[in-house]
DNA sequence: TATGAATGAGGCTTCATTCAT
DNA sequence: GATGAATGAAGCCTCATTCAT
């Protein structure tokens, strides 16, 4: 399923009020991920995305408590959004080739939600509550795939623990890579296939060969 | 080699003109170092980095052009400090070995330097001109490091482009790891041991079992 | 007789239009006297007495002209409440005593409605033209009264415009030590039994003992 | 000593960085006295103040941390001004004589500061903190002075208690006549004779007549 | 060169009132 | 008559930068 902002309603349709209602929020919520996605958090001032959004300033504060309130939310609702994408876009089986596949979904998402890149990567200073619900969402879901993968011998000797310090690195790397890769002056660009090939010789082989002296017993 | 704020001049030397300037200059430097640490560069107003450096406001101006253009001095200048850091600490080999010192000696970096961290992270969006800069010399230096390993015969299979991929991934993976693991509240804590297994499995052996489906065909 | 917010009309009782209207009114007005009585004038905005009221904020609308009308209405009408209480409790002679128990049953009012002080108190300045009228009220009233005593000899050597000034200095003297005495962190607590001897003693023979040296000829 | 607004430092005069600093603040508070004289605390808006500083809105904030911190500082200032205008107004003995002279002298000082009236009957509810502080400043002085006169016999048969409670009642006078005296569309004007006539005798042999019922025994 | 007061644009938020349903 | 979302003016405050001393 992919991020479509919501229509406008039809002329013909005559909205109710709760409906009304609903609509001018959500308004003024896709207003403010365009506006986040063009010029950050920072800039996203209140001024900003009413008026992109074509309402009032005062109107704002009838939907959200605070700027900040708006802002918190952003990152959760779209990252919803990238879970079911890059979820509908994945094999069932419990392979290395669905984690390619993952990591591919991730940047065709980027390239639908163009926002999305900037909302993710600022939100850690900007939205940190929203940031911090984000990443508990993705990350518990990462460990459970890489659990089940466990369990069907795909991958052997990491723990639970090392799954958790194994999903802030993919979630690192996917973060800087798409930083470098699909960014182009504004731009939203689809990552070389260099890029998903190193990924998964990383991830299927490492990055070293199988030597005597790996480091381990420091 | 460890990052050493200068040492107030004795009060027995008479400064001239250009070493008073230079002093001076430096206690600003030093002063946003520790703020933009502390309180983040949102909170690092130039009233408080002044504060701090127990100059007037305007002194400041006198030394750098704008706020921003100190800020974008940061990173590069710390950052510097860390890559001697971590070549200090690192043997001469070119095994996956010196791959986990580097990874550990840049947590030692953070210990030492724990303005480090977030001064690293918020740069992205609030310095980026110097986190540009700081990431360059970073990543040039990894590829290198990376092609002499590849010449050893530690690394096979790899091109240029992927190396410059690959460092992106283990950055981001630097990265990510120390928000989770060297953060608690305003402190900073070495990582768990487990992070530094998980990154050494990784980086031997990769993530997956290695199978006949390993996504290549995609 | 005591201050009684209107009691909710019975469930049985079906209601005319009419009598609706009324209701709806009298539930804003009541509200409005809780929350200004609580929070004060400045905190008594047209939402919170809604709220209070449980009624819609456009209802407000359809009752009164604006938030300045309710509020001036305020005052005046506890205050007929206040004149009927002390009337009650004020025996029929004109004498000192008599004056007395008129400075005590305010206390005791005050009390009764703990509303009442600070609605009167604020209203000088977030409702001054219910504050005349109430103050006229009073005044007028206050004025009789002494006049009633002079006839029956209990006042002497008093002309009318001097009676004005004198009621003015009982209110005054009423309004300053309810605010000293009679508030407590929000209570309403009754004044000690000095504030009543003080006010006899200065009603009944003033503060400094007659002198030939009295200040006339100024 | 009169209340007398500084004066512009002559243009002679060169002023150094202090005394700038200083002046500008003056400016300011003497703005603020002006504003809140004639529109009271309520309208009192940094905007207009500093409009009629003629400084910009935030040099406000070179010299005050907020509004509220002006605001507090206002009645106790100018209060002290008042003491010292009744001091020096006021003779040396103890008796009722000097008692009206206070009471004289009051009206006085409201004519030469007209402002003082309203910042006087506002501060209770806008500047609380300044208003206490000035009432105490004002309360302690006058019962101070009540003591004395007891001591010299002017006064008797009154607890330091009931001393207290009285200069409420004084106090209270004084506020509620002004406001009713001293008030003339915004204009300030001498009380009538019979205001003060009507004090004098209030204080010197009460309002009723002694009689044998006074209403003690309540 | 150092100082620090002055500047003024811009940000967030509140709230009385209006109006379409 | 009741509703409650929409409006927009106005308020307080922050802060990077300038400039006269």
């Amino acid at each position: 399923m992919t991020h479509v902002p919501h229509a406008a309603p039809g002329k013909i349709t005559k909205l109710n009020r709760v409906e009304r209602n609903a609509w001018t929020k959500q308004k003024i919520f896709d207003a403010a991920t365009k506006v986040v996605g063009k010029y950050g958090y920072a800039e996203a001032s209140v001024a900003r995305i009413t008026e992109e959004a074509g309402v009032a300033q005062g109107t704002f504060y009838n939907h959200f408590e605070s700027r900040q309130e708006l802002l918190e939310q952003l990152l959760p609702k779209i990252g919803l959004d990238m879970v079911r994408f890059i979820h509908a876009r994945t094999g069932t089986a419990h392979t290395a080739r669905q984690e390619i596949e993952r990591f591919s979904a991730f940047f065709d998402f980027i390239l639908e939600v163009p926002e999305f890149l900037r909302i993710l990567n600022e939100a850690e200073f900007f939205a940190p509550i929203g940031y911090q619900k984000h990443f508990d969402n993705i990350s518990t879901a990462y460990v459970r795939i890489l659990r089940r993968a466990r369990q069907a011998g795909a991958i052997i000797d990491f723990s639970d623990e090392e799954f958790e310090a194994i999903v802030q690195m993919l979630m690192g790397a996917r973060g800087y890579l798409s930083r470098r890769y699909s960014y182009a002056e504004g731009k939203v660009t689809a990552p070389p296939a260099h890029v998903i090939s190193a990924y998964r010789k990383l991830v299927t082989r490492g990055l070293f060969n199988a030597t005597k002296d790996n480091g381990h017993e420091r």
